[in-house]
Parts: C-alpha cells; sequence; structure tokens
DNA sequence: TGTTTAGATGAAGAAAGCTTCAGGTTAGGA
DNA sequence: TCCTAACCTGAAGCTTTCTTCATCTAAACA
C-alpha cells in the first residue's frame, strides 16, 4: 500500500486515440464486474487491468490511483440515474401533485431495478468517504429538479417545497435501498412499488390538505 | 497488511478480572472515538490501543482481528437502538395504527439523533460486508417486533403486515438517513421529524381505508 | 520513409498496517 | 508469602496491494 498523502484524482492523461480510448471503457467496465463479482474488498488495480485485458501501467495512465478509478465508475452510474430521473420530472410538470409524486416514485425504482445488481455494487462504492461527494451532489442535483417539478404543481402547496422534495427524496430512497438489500429485489419489486405510491401519493394529499 | 485468509471472529480470550474488562471498555469507547475523530479509513488497531491506553497485543488478546473489533464496537450500538425501539413497540400495543406509526418514526428519530454524529460513525462501519449482516439481524428483529405491533391494533388491516412493516421501516429509515447525513442534523431534526409524521400517518391511514 | 507523439507493458519498489509472540507484570488464592 | 493464572507489552515480521518508470510498440504526420 503506497498511496500518497495527497494525490490529484483528475486524469492523467485524456484519451485521443480511438486505441486508448476503448482501453478506458474496458477499465471501467471491468471495475464493476469486479465490483459485482469479487466485492470491493477484494478489487485490486491489478485484477481490473488483467480484466481489461491491459496491463497495471496503462490503467495508470488514465487513472491516478484506485480511487479515482472506482470514483469514475461510480460518476458514470450516477449520471444515468440522474439523467433518468431529471426526464420524469420535466415530463410531469403540471401535473396534479399526487400523480407527480407517484411519476417520481416509480421512475426512481425502475432505474435502481435495471441493475439492482450493479445499484448495490455502485452503491457500495459510494459508502468511501470521496464516493459520497458524488452521490450527495448528484442529490442535490435531483432535489432541484424536484423542486421545480412541484413549483409547476396546479395545486397550492403551503408546505416549503424544498423540505417536500427532501421528504420525498429520502423516502423513496428508503423503499429503494430495502429493495436493493432485500435477497430477492425483482420478487418484492412490484409490490414494494405499490405500497410506496400509497406512501407518496398520502404525503402529497396531506401537503395539500395542509394548504386548506 | 496480513490479514489471515479465514480467522475465526470470536472474542480470543473472556475477560475476568475487573483489569481486563476494563481494558475492553476503553478498547471499545477508543474505537468509537476515533470513528468519530479520524473516520474508519484511518483507523488504525495500533492508534485505537493508544487511545485506549493499553497496548495492540491487550486488543488482540480480546477481538482476533480489527474487523472483528469494528464489528463488536458496532453490535454494541445496534443492540442500544433495538432495545429502545422495542421500547416504543411493546408501549404502543393496542393504540390506533395512526398512533403506532407515529410513535414509532418518533421513537427511532429520536433514538438515532440522540448522539448524531456516533450513529452516523458507525453507520459507515455497517457498510463493510460484515457489518450489514449485524445490521440486517437487528433489522429483522426491530420488522418483527413491529409486525407484533401492528397485529394488536384496534382496525382491520388488510394489508399483509410484514409488508407493512417493512413500509415504515425503510421509509423511516430513508428519512433517518437523510437526517444523518445532512450537514445539520439538529437543526432539520425537528422539521423533518414532522414531515415524517405526516408520511406515516398517511400510509398507515392509506392501509386502513383499504380494507374497507 | 523517418520522426514524433500516443499508448502500452509489467517487474520491482515502497509503504503501511495487521498480527504475533516471547517475555514481563499484577492479582488472588493457598 | 509464594504460586499460578490472568493480563499486559511493543518491537518486529509478514503480507498485500498500490504505484512507478524505464522501455517498447503503434499510430500519425511530414
Amino acid at each position: 500500500m503506497a498511496q500518497r498523502t495527497a494525490t490529484r484524482s483528475e486524469p492523467r492523461k485524456t484519451p485521443v486515440q480511438a486505441r486508448s480510448t476503448a482501453s478506458v471503457g474496458a477499465i471501467l467496465e471491468a471495475t464493476v464486474q469486479l465490483l459485482l463479482r469479487v466485492g470491493k474488498e477484494k478489487l485490486t488495480t491489478t485484477l481490473v487491468a488483467k480484466r481489461a485485458g491491459v496491463s497495471v501501467g496503462t490503467l495508470y495512465q488514465y487513472f491516478p490511483n484506485k480511487s479515482a478509478l472506482l470514483q469514475a465508475a461510480l460518476r458514470l452510474h450516477v449520471k444515468e440515474i440522474v439523467a433518468e430521473v431529471d426526464k420524469v420530472c420535466v415530463a410531469q410538470r403540471g401535473q396534479p401533485v399526487e400523480q407527480m409524486a407517484e411519476a417520481l416514485a416509480v421512475a426512481f425504482l425502475a432505474v435502481k431495478m435495471r441493475d439492482p445488481r450493479k445499484s448495490r455494487a455502485l452503491y457500495a462504492v459510494s459508502s468511501d468517504v470521496d464516493g459520497m461527494k458524488i452521490t450527495a451532489a448528484a442529490e442535490a442535483r435531483v432535489k432541484q429538479e424536484i423542486v421545480g417539478l412541484l413549483e409547476s404543481a396546479p395545486e397550492l402547496l403551503t408546505t416549503d417545497l424544498v423540505l417536500m422534495a427532501t421528504v420525498l427524496q429520502s423516502t423513496i430512497a428508503g423503499v429503494k435501498r430495502q429493495l436493493l438489500e432485500s435477497d430477492m429485489p425483482e420478487a418484492q419489486f412490484e409490490v414494494m412499488q405499490r405500497e410506496l405510491v400509497l406512501v407518496v401519493r398520502g404525503y402529497a394529499q396531506a401537503c395539500v390538505a395542509q394548504s386548506r
């Protein structure tokens, strides 16, 4: 273990030729694969390189250290999720809050469930300090998006919209986690989704009712 | 790094004299302290021993390896939480579901907020594979307790009680996490609690309404 | 075709932290 | 008081994995 005390985490070199772009892709891909197969504890840079079909040296040409590699993989995954949720937020503008909440819940669960194992593996990575920053930033972005969505609601909502967004988000996230960490995510998926919809609709109703 | 491939994780020796009991206590205490101060990444067995005022050797007399130490600390913490929640479950028997849900939410949040930093630090530990088993077991126990509580409700609940318990639990956990991971847990505490109450009451209502 | 730049390689260096163990100290009973 | 068992000590060994770098190959370019 020879981690430097403070190493930058920007990529060391940016791929310009097709050859290197492929290498970087393979490395990132291998990282996720190994996260799934052996877990973050046993994932080593050498292993990743081997699975990617390149040498360790190549890996270190594009990722300054192991941490940066994991972060890159996480960033990629998070990006996809955020994009998906954002899409729904846009699509639901102007709809009744109850429907918004429902759509949000369904969309969020659906994205995560597209590849539960991957979501879970990358989630584990995020618990390493720097990973949290990445997910935190993503969550913040999504929250803003939700606030924007709520602002477009036809109903009058007296509850602070940021608060409401936070609650919706954390509630959904709670159920999502439960689902991902259960032994059989796909089996429980539908039932849990149905219940989650009940939860968020109930809350949305409460937020509207309060304003009377 | 010289972790053995497969080491048992039972304590190596059980303290019998007061002297050693104190040592074990100090070690566990120091572990949590360091988790708070330096984080799990920089926590080393030598550091723990130093802070506890004993030598590393002593530490290894009672904990077969670092992992076991962290697990022990986590177990202790989880035990307290579970006990607290169980207490509430017992106290709420026979009450209306809405009130049950509310009490559960409030209690859960309150326990975790007694020492938010500690909760957070130990939560980080649990994300290491073996830690998950511990929290999972605790969660399972609590879930059973909740199911028992729900069974005592005066209302007729057609929703599967295990499912309902799961949903309540994950919803509450979601908000709890959001709270613990926010920068200012105490500042947000009251507001979030109020909202969470709305959420769970709404859900409880929905579960009752369904049965009509 | 010659030159330059991008890309790839992998053995070896280095650091770091876990864990052991041989030997010393303290407590309690006979 | 003496003996035994419990307890404590901490320097040193051991492993492991990260990371580097001197060297080689392939591509682009003139």
